[in-house]
DNA sequence: CCCGTTGCATCTGATTTTCCGATGCAGCGC
DNA sequence: GCGCTGCATCGGAAAATCAGATGCAACGGG
């Protein structure tokens, strides 16, 4: 509060006695218009958002918690809006006003972090929230972080690995930027690079009739126990399979763990349908499987680049991470035939250099507004 | 330089002397990264940018010219590049960088006053910087900037009337945040909405032969003398209309004022082809047209609303702009079927008031990166 | 060719802001 | 009931920012 009435007196004192090219309306500008507000509040409030705690958030700024805590108070008087709920013995709880305020400020938090990036052509550092859809991320997470790493060794990416709602929800507040995910469940306002298009298949037990052939229509299976792989989206994904033929599978089970499901049927309790095959095939109890192409026409599930706003809007970081997905995907054989790979990234080949304190996982804030998987 | 050094040793102190949850690498952090570099280097570099002058963009800001100086020196070695060329007795220069960095930083500037503005629901205030496309700025502008400012009296509205080309150039280093323009000439990374759709017409001269009828086909005015209307944009998209049937017209006179092309027509020297048709249709030295409907199939110029980024990640301030854009166009007759109302604005629907110090045009820096009209 | 002018950089003292550490205070939970 | 947690507040201290003066280099008119 004081802090507005030193600004303007001096606003005003120096526009007494300077010379005044142009008329700037000293009045009328009294609601602090945005004019204050600092960067730091604004890292503040991200901190302390994230943390629920600014005690927490100071700890993890290296300030004191008065810092954070007059801090935000300065914000929200400078705003004018509450943004935090202060539960006395427990943690922050956001307002509706801090949430709308907490994605913008994350958003301009790294539109600063890009604009300084983007004017270091021969670097790629700072940090990068990114996300993977879980099941997802065995297959390929580890490629795509091996050649990150290498390639840009000053980046800290943190790639979490969570579920399709917490991905819309991640990247509709900017805790996330990116998001390397199936095209299912996402919300309309999320834009979508497509990548690839995995198509779906069959798999039973070894000693399964159908174990001798390659392939199999779906009404060949309508009959068999079914044991499906029963996440929240993939769920309704393989169902439609059946049911857009006028089908109805025969679920005999339904496990939300991919590797229950495959060392299930390699048991011979039964088919399922896929996506991911993992190399080999082996389940953890030491079975395996045989995949059956479906001959029905079936839409594949598409893996594609999620992000608030499209490609050309994203950072440089989130760019170049992008493009490593491409390449990722392209080298495990998942070509799609139009997937547009003009999305230049301006970031010489490679530089490599010591792979190591690639992707630390420290100072990750738990728990930001979405849960953890 | 003092600057990174002192930061970087309070710093590594207060991590000594806290509790440390969270292994935050104090090394290799080293490149100043990001964490200074203040809003007020951004607003003074863009000033500057703008004035091309230090001293006048102190003047500007009411702040001594020292200050931005130091704090554009500050900025310049934090973020590693230069950003302008100093010419000794002359103004500054943007460097490459400098262009680089200025439309991101009026991109975070306006981001930030549009946070702000978020907050309060009631009351939209502040600046938006907008332009209308020359020729169509007599028609509208003044019912939008009037509607504006009754329903937004607190609103600092600045539009300029551009060229299209100065347009382009205006939205991409975001010297502006939307246009009303036509959709001609429009860089293809520049997003449109489209509000209207106005047809061609032919006009001519009352006491002309054809001036007894109400409609026209092209073919019949291919030899008629034609005084063309000869803008950068709109020459092509007139001369298209004849080319696309096949003919080709008899161009006898070109001017690239609107009231020229009109008073020609009005005393006998051909016919032309308009958009737009100013009531009353007199001319300025008191002639009259007799205007005809075109009967061949013409495309319409469309009348866009232009931004670099789709409407969803416009200012609310730009929103409310965009919206009364609508509206205007609509009341003056010009519907267009599939026009897109959905974007609502969540602004109560009029704020009446006196309508004082409405679009005031102070402050308004010179040529800032395009040529003015 | 000289010299006044223009325009940015730099220096110093002063003001303002920000920060730390300590203390206060209000509920939560054992 | 009482220790504990977590945010607010206060006072002194450290740091950043600023204004004004000065320096310096080049442009341009006479």
């Amino acid at each position: 509060m004081q802090r507005a009435g030193n600004f303007t007196e001096t606003h005003a004192k120096h526009a007494d006695r300077r010379l005044d090219p142009i008329d700037r309306r000293e009045v009328s500008v009294r609601p602090s218009s945005s004019r204050d507000l600092s960067l730091t509040q604004l890292r503040y409030f991200v901190a302390a958002a994230e943390w629920e705690s600014m005690t927490d958030a100071a700890a993890s700024l290296y300030v004191a918690q008065s810092a954070v805590s007059t801090s935000i108070a300065n914000l929200e008087d400078s705003l004018g809006a509450q943004l935090f709920i202060r539960r006395r013995a427990k943690g922050l709880l956001l307002t509706a006003s801090g949430q709308e305020l907490l994605a913008r400020a994350r958003d301009i938090l790294a539109a600063i972090d890009d604009a300084v990036d983007v004017l270091r052509p021969d670097t790629i550092s700072g940090r990068l929230e990114a996300a993977c859809f879980s099941t997802l991320a065995p297959f390929y997470l580890p490629e795509i972080l091996h050649g990150m790493s290498t390639r840009f060794p000053d980046l800290e990416l943190q790639i979490r690995d969570l579920s399709a709602d917490e991905i819309n929800e991640a990247i509709s507040t900017r805790a996330i930027e990116v998001a390397l995910t199936y095209d299912l469940g996402l919300d309309p306002s999320i834009v979508r690079e497509r990548l690839a298009t995995v198509p779906v298949y069959a798999a039973v037990a070894l000693d399964h009739p159908l174990a001798a052939r390659g392939e199999v229509h779906l009404h060949e299976l309508v009959d068999e126990p079914m044991v499906l792989l029963d996440l929240p989206v993939s769920r309704d994904y393989f169902l439609r399979a059946f049911t857009s033929l006028g089908l109805t599978p025969t679920v005999r089970h339904r496990f939300g763990s991919f590797e229950a499901v495959r060392s299930m049927v390699a048991r011979g309790h039964g088919f399922t349908l896929l996506n991911q095959k993992p190399v080999g095939d082996y389940t953890y109890d030491g079975g395996r499987l045989h995949t059956l192409r479906v001959i029905d026409e079936c839409p594949g599930m598409e893996i594609v680049i999620a992000s608030a706003s499209g490609p050309g809007a994203l950072s440089r970081k989130a760019r170049v991470f992008a493009e490593q997905c491409r390449r990722t995907l392209r080298a495990a054989g998942h070509v799609l035939e139009g997937a547009e790979d003009g999305v230049a990234v301006d970031v010489p080949g490679a530089v490599p250099s010591a792979v190591s304190g690639a992707v630390p996982a420290d100072g990750v804030p738990p728990a930001a507004g979405y849960v953890a998987a």
